[in-house]
DNA sequence: CATCAGGGCCCTG
DNA sequence: CAGGGCCCTGAT
């Protein structure tokens, strides 16, 4: 019988180390650190100023807190690393560093805010979350099995498949008073059977799953030089991994690789929420959408299309959107 | 009880 | 290039 990892009591990273980050101003902490159109999960938590993550990195189980420390213009955020044991030298600032490209805090976003600060639909989101970044605080491995578990599946069920692959792959860790879930390596996947994946719910997804852990295990891919590949040729690498398309492509270009101008496509559920956004309508056509975005927002169009998301999804924590309700299926 | 669609993707014809 | 099948779940 299979021990899960999680049957075993957390890790307790009981050494921490301070260093701070600085965004290059404007900066907004809490629409950077927390998107509320996600699927909540355990690796994370955030109140606000405030945000604890667990990650995997530098071969370690870390727990990383983020305190906002500033101000829009003058932001700085307090950054506490948790470790099992101290980190070598070097090591914090590797974390740092890694964070800042994850949370893509040294992006200069002013000709963004400048270009289209006069929009009409734009203007007054500015207004509310300027300096917003996008964000993904997961390795593209691990962002690949968030992108497979959220396929065809309502957002109830992605949590469930998520919940149960951190269950039995994951590493509880705990430090500065909470638990979190931390993700698995892509090796310790790749020697498990497919039928032992389908024991977890994920379906058809098993397969991909599977394969994808396997391309990161070889070291068929690099992530770091993903980072620098032109848009074209990381969108082919990433469509040639079993079990990703345009869909899941298209998050990962954005959210991973901060390719801020990919609307390449528009899945079923983003074209509903952007069709009520931009033209008010129930049901524009992806090919509209895309027209629309382009012409008017260039090549800033997908990062302005996650600031009216965003934006929604904010306005839908503390009152109703009417629209918005029904489209989301929990 | 049966049927269906859901925040896609692969494979086939 | 269109369309069926895929896993599971909750809604009807």
């Amino acid at each position: 019988m299979r021990r899960t990892t999680t049957s075993r009591p957390p890790i307790a990273l009981d050494h921490c180390q301070v260093t701070r980050l600085h965004p290059v101003p404007p900066f907004h902490f809490d629409a950077t650190v927390h998107k509320p159109s996600h699927f909540p999960s355990s690796d994370n938590h955030h109140e606000p100023g405030k945000y604890w993550q667990s990650v995997r990195f530098l071969d370690r189980h870390l727990g990383v807190k983020l305190e906002n420390r500033g101000q829009t213009d003058s932001p700085e955020i307090k950054l506490s690393v948790y470790s099992n044991e101290p980190l070598r030298s070097g090591e914090v600032d590797r974390v740092a560093s890694e964070l800042d490209y994850r949370f893509d805090l040294h992006t200069d976003l002013s000709s963004f805010y400048a270009e289209l600060g006069d929009d009409p639909l734009l203007g007054p989101v500015f207004a509310r979350w300027r300096g917003m970044r996008v964000k993904a605080c997961q390795s593209l491995y691990e962002f690949l099995v968030i992108a497979t578990v959220l396929q065809n599946a309502t957002v109830r069920r992605s949590v469930q498949m998520m919940e149960n692959l951190f269950h039995q792959y994951g590493t509880r860790i705990r430090f500065d008073g909470r638990e979190l879930a931390c993700f698995w390596d892509p090796e310790a996947l790749a020697a498990v059977e497919e039928a032992e994946l389908r024991a977890l719910k994920v379906g058809y997804r098993a397969r991909a799953l599977s394969l994808i852990c396997r391309a990161f295990a070889s070291h068929e891919l690099d992530e770091m030089q993903m980072r620098t590949m032109p848009a074209d040729e990381l969108r082919k690498r990433l469509l040639g991994l079993y079990g990703v398309g345009p869909a899941s492509v298209w998050y990962i270009m954005f959210e991973v690789f901060h390719h801020y101008d990919e609307v390449e496509t528009v899945s079923p559920w983003e074209q509903k929420i952007y069709s009520r956004l931009l033209f008010g309508q129930e049901s524009v056509s992806r090919e509209d959408i895309v027209a629309e975005v382009t012409r008017r927002w260039g090549r800033w169009r997908m990062l302005a299309l996650h600031y009216l998301f965003e934006d929604i999804f904010w306005k839908r924590k503390t009152q109703t959107v009417d629209w918005l309700e029904p489209l989301i299926r929990l």
